[in-house]
RNA sequence: GGGCGAUUAGCUCAGUUUUGGUUAGAGCGCUUGCUUGACAUGCAAGAGGUCACCUGUUCAAGUCAGGUAUCGCCCACCA
């Protein structure tokens, strides 16, 4: 009867054509296109769209995993929910991909000129665009593809000229010349977020310039960069310091030009760094460049946008690059007798974060958004406790940076992105608008030139939420699933992306645009390195789901998510989830004889103890991932779920009630039916695919176990379940003392029990096949005579004697019972250190002495049997290292 | 320079706040025995930990406070 019904049920778990049939018929069903229109609550949540510049990566796979696991029970309870799925443009990302294929072609994007390079880079997005989309779907995810948007879509476009034109109108959007991170090999202005920091060993060069006034005095200037020197117009001191109190007002010559500048006091001058004295250049130089402002100095711009110095460096220097520059300046300096000496010095130099490139910070006009009033209601908001981050400490890393937040450099000088909605007309008029102008309004010039610049990527970024749902028109979709409610995302973009939506969205909604904000760990190598794909190391998602499938990849991912800064991850961890799996398989398929088909009513009077200690396990199981999701302790879910169906369903309750399968009980296929319906609906939201196709096999209830209702706990009965676990240690003392005692499994055992306690002999009278099955034993008898040559299992109210007749290893046995009864001793002493401690009464709580009191007498009922059954033991020699 | 996190078994990590109180747990690896009618991607048993260190608070500290060390992450305009 098992073999016929099995055929079709192999031992190992397929997962590719389970997850294609079941992916195929939950989105056929129309389980994943969000209704406004139903009365059912609204859920709805945001995670970054990926950017269409590569494949699945482990942040995606984090990314859409932890909020599946949501939406799938928040569906199941009831929600209509709302996941809206997308791709990034990604602007720079992208553009720069882009120029490395044309580099491959041996051209660069001037040679193909704006148009023909969009064109490339539309094809790109295609091409890559469909790939991501394609490798998210096996994922697994409840993602709305009808609702699918890219950020340039015509949606998107609207949103971001509205929210631009809005700004402006606001004032809080101008223009203006700035030090802006420039990025030499992009050929463009970055935002700070966009620069990282990389570590350099360099020297600080400390350079004469000899007072004019004074032939053959010098002040002395430490420097970083000697070939900024050039566009020096300055030498700037604290005005307290008293080394150059007389110099101010001074001038120098500069070395290698013919420029005079002057010697300025400014207190942004730190006295005890370099010599005190430091040279001012405006033009290269945010610290200089705000000094410069203080001081009206001269902006000289000697280096340019492709980092060689420009006409306005001396003639001998022109045209050479930064580094030549360096170089030839302090050998210049040297052969004149201005250098005065050398030290080595490691500093950090800003890097382009796409490139690698040395950013040259130098001064250009550019456009901003003036960030402290966005910021304030920002602020507010998270203090307030509307917008939550989980685990709380971002809290405190998001409220420090938008509290110290500059003015966002949003113009990029590159071709991929929204082209910033700025027209200027001959007549000199700038035009900002949401249409294309067809003339000037002032002058009905038609001879309008559109800024050539485009916006930030993260501009219409932080528009996602919003712009998504059709903002700024009154969408159906944005007033019913806006605002949010959830979000995830790596940490690394809470300022780039988080901070930025929260203030876009009180600005343009006048609401938040989500209220709970999973920060998820970020994941690294084996040895303990960022996952990073240039490298070539790390996972690869698709690979794990090829080789173990989408619930092992998914269940393993959240058994790991336990809110830690970073975990390490290699290929071989995710066969925990590939076991864990493939142990569910096998569950179903052994009770898939018994009770496929059959309805779901739990005979709760005619329960047995067993039923009733799994069903109150099942029940603290859901209490622990019900908490563990509103809470997004996603680990420890995964981990109540993996003990509760390894160790008590499989370990356990399977195996206890194997004869009561065998004879066909109903009573315990009800059990099963109710308990394995309600066990597949929790683990359902993190392992999907293999739930629901038991669910159908197991024939558990109509249609998709998606649409099925979230479990409730089950009427439980108390009674005996302490009996149980305490049938349960005996079982495994038994099979401790038969590993010990090298007793073959298929060696049956006797058991002589010995107890004063009725009720636990009743119960083992009453259970006894449990403990003949789980413990091989093949007779159970009740005597309070100790058969020759046993072994004695000690418990607080009796004993257990298995003869072992000439198997018995009386040494070992000595040995065991000793080391358990110097254990006790010691643990009575600890006991009694603490009862006998005045302090210890007055000031512990009532239930801990009462605790203390109850198992002080267990332990000491056990010691006295014990010490019984040692003492009339064999005179055999005790060992005296029994040290513990 | 500031902020945050980590340090628990050979390895990778839970547990530490809300709530200090049982003999500190898991997975992997290791040892022993099992091809037992779901599963060897498995079953049973076992070994393995002065919870980084110091000092406090407390009747009681892996857990709370202060400090030290090591590693990691983030932020920051000492040229």
């Amino acid at each position: 009867m098992f073999q016929e019904k099995l055929n079709d049920f192999p031992t190992r778990y397929d997962p590719k054509p389970v997850e294609e049939k079941w992916y195929r018929f939950w989105e056929e069903k129309g389980f994943f296109t969000a209704n406004p229109d139903s009365p059912k609550p609204k859920f709805s949540i945001v995670i970054p769209p990926p950017n269409v510049t590569g494949s699945l990566h482990m942040g995606h796979a984090l990314d859409n995993t932890l909020p599946d696991i949501l939406i799938r029970r928040k569906k199941m309870q009831g929600y209509e929910t709302l996941w809206l799925p997308g791709t990034d443009h990604a602007g720079i990302g992208t553009q720069v991909k882009v120029e490395q294929m044309l580099a491959r072609e041996g051209k660069t994007r001037f040679d193909l000129g704006r148009e023909e390079f969009l064109k490339r880079a539309w094809e790109w997005k295609e091409k890559y665009g469909q790939e991501i989309v394609k490798q998210l779907r096996r994922l697994g995810c409840c993602l709305d593809w009808s609702r699918f948007r890219f950020t340039l879509d015509e949606v998107c476009a609207r949103a971001v000229r509205e929210a631009f034109v809005r700004y402006y109108e606001k004032g809080l959007i101008y223009r203006g010349l700035r030090i802006v991170n420039w990025c030499p090999r992009c050929l463009t202005a970055l935002s700070d977020l966009e620069v990282k920091d990389k570590d350099e060993r360099s020297f600080l060069w400390y350079i004469r310039y000899p007072l004019l006034a004074d032939k053959g005095q010098f002040v002395v200037v430490a420097t970083t960069r000697p070939e900024t020197m050039l566009g020096d117009t300055a030498v700037a001191v604290n005005p307290n310091d008293e080394r150059y109190r007389n110099l101010i007002g001074k001038k120098v010559l500069l070395p290698l030009t013919e420029r005079q500048i002057p010697i300025i006091a400014d207190p942004a001058v730190e006295m005890e760094f370099g010599t005190g004295a430091v040279k001012v250049t405006p033009a290269h130089d945010p610290v200089d460049f705000e000094i410069g402002e203080r001081h009206s100095l001269d902006r000289i711009k000697v280096i340019g946008e492709d980092a060689r110095m420009t006409s306005f460096a001396p003639k001998k220097y022109q045209g050479m690059t930064r580094e030549e520059c360096r170089q030839a300046v302090v050998e210049d300096l040297k052969a004149q007798g201005l250098l005065e000496k050398i030290e080595d010095y490691s500093h950090a130099v800003g890097i382009c974060d796409r490139c690698g490139t040395v950013i040259e910070p130098l001064a250009s006009e550019q456009w901003f958004v003036k960030m402290k009033p966005l910021a304030e209601p920002a602020i507010k908001v998270v203090e307030q406790g509307k917008v939550r981050f989980y685990p709380e400490r971002w809290t405190k890393v998001y409220l420090e940076w938008m509290g110290k937040v500059k003015d966002w450099c949003i113009s990029r000088q590159l071709w991929w992105g929204h082209r910033i909605p700025v027209w200027y007309c001959e007549c000199g008029e700038t035009i900002v608008a949401r249409e294309d102008p067809s003339e000037c309004p002032k002058c009905h010039s038609q001879n309008l030139r559109q800024d050539e610049d485009v916006l930030d990527t993260w501009f219409s970024s932080a528009l996602w939420p919003f712009a998504t749902m059709g903002w700024p028109e009154e969408t159906v979709d944005y007033r019913t699933f806006f605002p949010t409610d959830f979000l995830t995302t790596d940490p690394d973009i809470i300022f780039r992306w988080e901070a930025r939506m929260i203030f876009s969205s009180i600005e343009f909604t006048g609401r938040i645009p989500f209220t709970d904000v999973y920060i998820h760990s970020t994941v690294l190598d084996r040895s303990g390195a960022r996952m990073s794909r240039s490298k070539g190391v790390g996972v690869d998602p698709l690979l794990i789901i090829d080789k173990y499938g989408t619930d092992a990849c998914r269940f393993t991912i959240a058994y790991l998510e336990s809110q830690s800064q970073s975990y390490r991850l290699w290929n071989e961890r995710f066969e925990l989830g590939r076991n864990f799996t493939n142990k569910i398989w096998n569950a179903g398929r052994l009770i898939a004889p018994f009770i496929t088909g059959g309805e779901s009513n739990l005979p709760i009077e005619d329960l047995s103890p067993v039923d009733n200690w799994i069903l109150q396990r099942f029940n603290q199981t859901l209490e622990k991932v019900n908490k563990g999701l509103d809470q997004y302790t996603f680990a420890s879910v995964a981990q109540a779920l993996y003990d509760f169906f390894w160790h008590d369903l499989c370990d356990w309750y399977l195996e206890f009630i194997k004869s009561r399968l065998k004879a066909n009980e109903p009573v315990v296929r009800q059990v099963l039916i109710s308990l394995f319906r309600a066990t597949l609906q929790l683990l359902h939201p993190i392992i999907p695919f293999i739930t629901e196709e038991l669910w159908h096999r197991l024939r558990l209830g109509n249609g998709s176990i998606l649409e099925s209702s979230w479990p409730g706990p089950f009427p439980g009965k108390e009674e005996d379940v302490d009996l149980m676990e305490r049938m349960r240690e005996l079982i495994s003392e038994v099979r401790q003392v038969r590993a010990e005692m090298r007793v073959p499994v298929k060696s049956p055992v006797e058991c002589v029990v010995n107890t004063q306690n009725e009720r636990f002999a009743a119960f083992l009278k009453k259970e006894e096949i449990l403990i003949k099955e789980l413990a091989k034993v093949s007779k159970i008898s009740f005597s309070s005579i100790r058969p020759p040559s046993s072994s004695v299992i000690v418990f607080a109210d009796g004993e257990v004697y298995i003869p072992l007749a000439g198997v018995v290893d009386v040494q070992k046995e000595l040995s065991r019972l000793s080391c358990e009864a110097e254990d006790l001793r010691r643990l009575i002493f600890e006991i009694d250190n603490r009862l006998n401690n005045a302090d210890f009464l007055s000031r512990a709580k009532r239930e801990v002495i009462e605790r203390d009191e109850e198992r002080r007498a267990e332990f000491a009922a056990r010691l006295e049997r014990l010490e019984r059954q040692l003492s009339s033991m064999p005179e055999t020699k005790i060992p005296k290292s029994q040290n513990r």
